[in-house]
DNA sequence: ACCTTGTAGTTAACATGTGAATTACATCTT
DNA sequence: AAGATGTAATTCACATGTTAACTACAAGGT
């Protein structure tokens, strides 16, 4: 088996097919002061709710050391604050604040537009269909074997 | 239609598997102190031949700003050399070195190997149908539309 | 109580990502 | 030939990625 060219491969695919679609969410963030990782946070914690660092890190896949970055960012900018967890002093709860969920209301009709114009160019069922196979090379890649 | 929840968003759904694949890539670098994007500037070089820094850029995924440190760290190893084009002072033409060939070669039987790891748990066929779908995606958002 | 081990989070150091500004050079226009 | 415009590459400033080291705290064992 012959390494594959740099044309057909699965990393520089990966990485170029993010780039294209990441592209359509950068004037949005940046019309907001806003990065892409800021918002990955902020979007997380609106859905699930308070977490903790390693937890938020998890479901952001963001790398510690960026998020104690972007947390403090996030603080000074009042989007999320912060409570230490009683009984272990080296948690706290991380948690979107109010100025934060309107910042997420104001955007998401233009985030499900930008969706909507995604899956017009590409197909909803391709695009679903996508997602699927992405979610079964992670899972390939996690369970141990 | 809702916002998708970042469980089945397009991009952290890149993000992720580039990751998971990425992660079996590093520790082979690592061990040559050679970075994910150098690594693929010899690449890219090795497969082309010579080319200018614009057109390095683009076949690399790599920005400018990036790739004008990247070529100076692996100039300073030798790992690639620059010439001036004649005629026109702003281009210069770069090329991979034999040492910069030989460090691929060494690499290439354990490359393989990793790929073939990645087919045998994900499925050849599956692999071979992402990337398709992944030039599917890129194709769709870079012909204007 | 003391010591070891483990865990959550941070800091440090360096490379890259990103957008804006700048430099150096070409080309076009008149 | 001089000035306007365009292009290739670099530089700047700041945010994040990445690994390793470190701090603070918890839990367990003796």
């Amino acid at each position: 088996m012959l390494p594959p060219s740099t044309r057909r491969s699965l990393p520089m695919a990966l990485l170029r097919a993010r780039e294209v679609i990441m592209a359509h969410f950068r004037p949005m963030l940046a019309r907001h002061d806003i990065t892409e990782q800021q918002w990955r946070v902020l979007r997380v914690l609106a859905e699930t709710g308070p977490l903790e660092a390693t937890e938020l890190a998890n479901r952001a896949s963001i790398l510690p050391p960026s998020l104690t970055r972007i947390i403090k960012a996030l603080e000074e900018r009042e989007f999320i604050s912060r409570n230490k967890v009683k009984d272990d002093g080296r948690r706290a709860l991380l948690a979107i604040s109010p100025t934060g969920v309107a910042l997420i209301e104001e955007l998401a009709p233009e985030r499900t537009a930008i969706y909507e114009a995604i899956e017009k160019r590409y197909g909803a069922a391709e695009h679903e269909r996508l997602l699927d196979m992405l979610d079964g090379l992670i899972q390939s890649e996690s369970t141990e074997g």
